[in-house]
DNA sequence: CTAGGATCCTGTCAGC
DNA sequence: TGCTGACAGGATCCTA
């Protein structure tokens, strides 16, 4: 689940309290979640955290960064005396006793405080970088412009590249807008008014400011909701659990009324990902 | 080069 | 209750 919302939520949230912080240990409960040498960052202090689409930077005074991906069902939790910060895929390990099973990596700080990567499905990892090398990077070499920040111009120059392919699977595609997943993609296509299943190259000029419109907006409603945070995560003993139902319109909300003409959403399988859409507001053909 | 499907892994939920 | 198959919010690898 997580997305750039949800990655800038945890950002914010872990910047004041990791400022300066020393790592006094890393250690690793699954070597396929830790790309590189543990033991390199021990007695480094955090120099900054910064974001690129999904993925969460931690830079290191030893010039070298963790970068850190969630994917489907990572989760990052900060411990301390009197606090607990959470974000990413939500679930009760949020307010466990951590180490728990799913815990994959856990960073102790000098101060004692300890921030556990959790990932249920281990498809996410945290790799450790040169700074230099950066955009070398596999992953972060690719990214297109960062969701929040694209210009029309540059997007609109990004999906000509792929014309052929579904509107959907092309705004998934990092490397044509980073940050987008399928939250996102689902949300921006019905602010958008577009069929998920339209061929990029069917878009009018103003269908695509509009869509890059919805993608900034959609983003923002979570980010102001507080996107998936300890927050707006209860659970537990009862009560919320679904950060969703703060911000999205057609999200995992099948059956229920369109809030725009009040036609029941569906939920379709478009490019191999379950869709969500508005059938009287987002039409095959325009 | 692009487009689309399989795949990594664990857990949950619907249906029988 | 237990089994089975489908599915899950990401990205990459492989094939055509």
């Amino acid at each position: 689940m997580p997305e750039l919302p949800e990655i800038e939520t945890i950002k914010r949230g872990l910047s004041p309290v990791l400022e300066n912080a020393k790592i006094k240990q890393i250690t690793v409960l699954e070597p396929k979640s830790f790309i590189g040498t543990p033991e390199d960052f021990i007695g480094t202090r955090l120099a900054s955290i910064d974001r690129r689409g999904k993925a969460l930077l931690l830079r290191f005074n030893n010039n070298q960064t963790l970068m850190i991906h969630l994917r489907m069902t990572g989760q990052l939790i900060f411990r301390a005396k009197n606090q607990n910060i959470a974000g990413g895929h939500p679930s009760d390990s949020w307010v466990e006793t951590l180490p728990n099973k799913q815990t994959r990596v856990v960073i102790d700080f000098e101060d004692n405080s300890q921030l556990f990567f959790n990932d249920q499905r281990k498809f996410g990892f945290i790799k450790a970088i040169y700074a230099a090398c950066e955009n070398a990077d596999s992953f972060l070499g690719k990214l297109g412009p960062d969701a929040l920040s694209a210009s029309v111009g540059k997007f609109d120059k990004n999906l000509k590249k792929h014309q052929n392919a579904l509107i959907k699977a092309t705004i998934l595609d990092q490397s044509v807008i980073a940050g987008v997943g399928n939250i996102y993609a689902d949300e921006s296509l019905f602010f958008a008014r577009i069929h998920p299943a339209r061929r990029t190259k069917t878009l009018s000029h103003d269908e695509i400011t509009n869509l890059l419109e919805g993608i900034k907006a959609s983003m923002q409603a979570s980010l102001d909701s507080g996107g998936s945070t300890l927050k707006n995560y209860v659970k537990s003993d009862g009560t919320r659990g679904d950060y969703l139902t703060l911000f999205a319109q057609v999200f995992n909300r099948q059956g229920q009324p369109c809030p725009r003409c009040a036609a029941p959403i569906e939920k379709i399988r478009v490019a191999g990902r379950g869709t969500h859409i508005c059938p009287e507001c987002q039409r095959l053909q325009p």
